[in-house]
DNA sequence: CGTATTCCCTGGGGGC
DNA sequence: TGCCCCCAGGGAATAC
């Protein structure tokens, strides 16, 4: 489940493993992994053919792979994505969907995903800033982000928190396991209404979104060899730092109270009911 | 217009 | 053992 952490860490293989390589041949595999590339897999192809892949990008969840033409490959993994770097030799992934090749006959990009969620495009003038993503926030880790304009856009709406924390045009690279994590390090309920929390209230959830999106960082940045990009947010940090995501039933490591799971949005969130009491009336969910 | 819900997709796992 | 249904979840599309 690629949120932030994991993106990043995809990023930084594909800028040191891809940067500098000139494509010599793209095979789609799956029509559905480039369904947002409208002009199709034969397009998509051709007008990729001979570019060089200048540099790894990331805004929020999305990726993006500046062209020598000025266009860029624009990606998002999904939910089950991944951008691996594979030799020739090794055998097609089960759910292997797009292969880039280049003419240096080093190793090969492969975009594979078993639930398609993901996918790729090419973006027409988008080595800058794809215009298709342009309207997703920055991420709470990016200098230039504005936590004055976080807490003005949280004031200005009518919304529960945890719902706020995952708008990506709010703030991005926040998912639902990041988002119940850095809520229990707040103390707070997911359901609290945004415009009753202060100032200096958003200013520690902040705090702690940042915490928690660096220490994952850190980590990821483990699941990287020598040969290959690796996207498996299950190995690493998963089991041993998450402090309510898929622990419902066991103890609270700060009060000892068992974690509560309860339906949100069609999945679920995860929170101690004991440190992160419900909000009274106003906010409460039926 | 702003916010909430629906839908896309597949394999692992639990219940029966 | 096998089948069926639930579940995971980002974000665009749609509904309210």
């Amino acid at each position: 489940m690629p949120e932030l952490p994991e993106v990043e860490t995809v990023r930084q293989g594909v800028a040191r493993w891809v940067a500098g390589r000139r494509i010599a041949t793209v095979e789609v595999h799956h029509p559905r992994a480039i369904r947002r590339h409208l002009p199709g897999a034969e397009h998509f192809a051709t007008v990729l053919v001979g570019r060089t892949v200048l540099d790894a990008c990331r805004r929020g969840k999305y990726l993006w792979l500046p062209l020598d033409s000025g266009d860029a490959i624009v990606g998002h993994l999904g939910m089950s994505g991944q951008l691996l770097v594979q030799p020739a030799e090794a055998p097609d992934e089960t759910h292997l969907r797009v292969r880039f090749t280049f003419d240096d006959d080093g190793p090969q990009l492969r975009f594979v995903d078993q639930r398609t969620f993901g996918g790729l495009a090419v973006s027409e003038g988008g080595a800058a800033l794809p215009a298709e993503i342009a309207h997703i926030a920055r991420d709470p880790m990016d200098p230039e982000f504005s936590d004055a304009d976080f807490l003005a856009g949280l004031r200005r709406r009518r919304t529960e928190v945890k719902r706020a924390l995952l708008d990506q045009t709010l703030i991005s690279g926040v998912g639902n396991i990041y988002a119940d994590e850095a809520l229990w390090r707040a103390r707070l309920h997911g359901a609290r209404q945004t415009d009753t929390l202060t100032g200096p209230a958003v200013g520690r959830l902040l705090g702690h979104v940042r915490d928690v999106l660096g220490e994952a960082i850190k980590v990821g940045g483990t699941s990287f060899d020598a040969l290959y990009v690796n996207v498996n947010g299950e190995s690493g940090y998963f089991d041993r730092a998450l402090n309510v995501y898929g622990r419902e039933g066991l103890p609270c490591t700060r009060c000892g109270t068992p974690i509560r799971r309860e339906p949100f949005m069609n999945r679920s969130s995860h929170s101690c009911p004991r440190c992160q009491p419900r909000p009274r009336v106003l906010g409460r969910r039926s």
